[in-house]
DNA sequence: TTTTATTTGCAACGTTGTTGCATTTGAGAT
DNA sequence: ATCTCAAATGCAACAACGTTGCAAATAAAA
């Protein structure tokens, strides 16, 4: 499905900034900061607009966001689009790489009576197969 | 265990607002955010130095650190304090309470090979019970 | 081509968190 | 009780992240 596809699919306007994000984070393996986002971007966005089409997209379930810890964020395709099951991902933080662990599902878990659950969130930190051959302590 | 116990158990210094916030957090029900912390705390402190008590009582395993989202960073006691298992927390997005969900545990996920993980992170979204059954749409 | 609601860019602002440095303090030695 | 010194604190300045209001530009439908 095209970047101009889904935005139409959901009654949202055209524009290059949205087309440009969803595009870049469809090409990437892996989830992208709004810095790796704006880099790989063709035109130049004033950060209101980045932070404001996050948003837009967000709520559309067109992408997802992923809040490593307080100071980084970071953006993949929404599993509405992906067709993917709810999956925990895994954050390097050597090369501060998060990709998806689809084999690691996310259950419903057992609420207390009368909670409801909206989003989940499951990171596992740790260190990559890379980073870890490279590391000096081995 | 007293908070200057748990300081001296861990060679660190006993200062009025190391020891403050040990004890706010232990009598605390549930995880509570700077401010929160602050409200709770006798004396008056730079915000400086409360980042960097909780940086040092994160170190040593005093306290852990839950980042709700890139906005809301929550402290409750570390797991080596309370004796708890790894397990998931329950965020209400109303009423911005967290609790430990001490039923819903983590387990070690099958990572991909040469993976090691050292953090994991679990929270659950979504609204309690009070806040559900006070809430407009039922 | 005209119209209109939406989106964008800009300026200003608020919050969160960090760094360098002088001053103060806890805790062990005297 | 006092001295000593590494460690902790307070202050000022700064950087990054994110939001708001408003005027100008633009997508999309008439």
């Amino acid at each position: 499905m095209e970047p101009v596809e889904i935005l139409s699919s959901r009654n949202l306007k055209r524009t290059s900034c949205r087309e440009g994000i969803i595009e870049v984070i469809m090409n990437s393996k892996n989830a992208l900061s709004e810095i790796e986002i704006r880099e790989k971007l063709e035109g130049n966005y004033d950060r209101t607009t980045f932070y404001r089409s996050f948003k837009t997209l967000e709520e559309n379930k067109i992408i997802h966001k992923i809040v490593v810890n307080n100071q980084l964020v970071k953006y993949a395709l929404d599993n509405s689009i992906t067709q993917k099951k709810e999956h925990a991902h895994f954050y390097c933080k050597e090369c501060n790489i998060i990709q998806c662990l689809d084999s690691v599902l996310i259950e419903k878990p057992k609420l207390p009576d009368g909670y409801s659950e909206s989003e989940t969130e499951y990171i596992i930190k740790g260190f990559c197969k890379s980073c870890k051959e490279n590391s000096v302590n081995h």
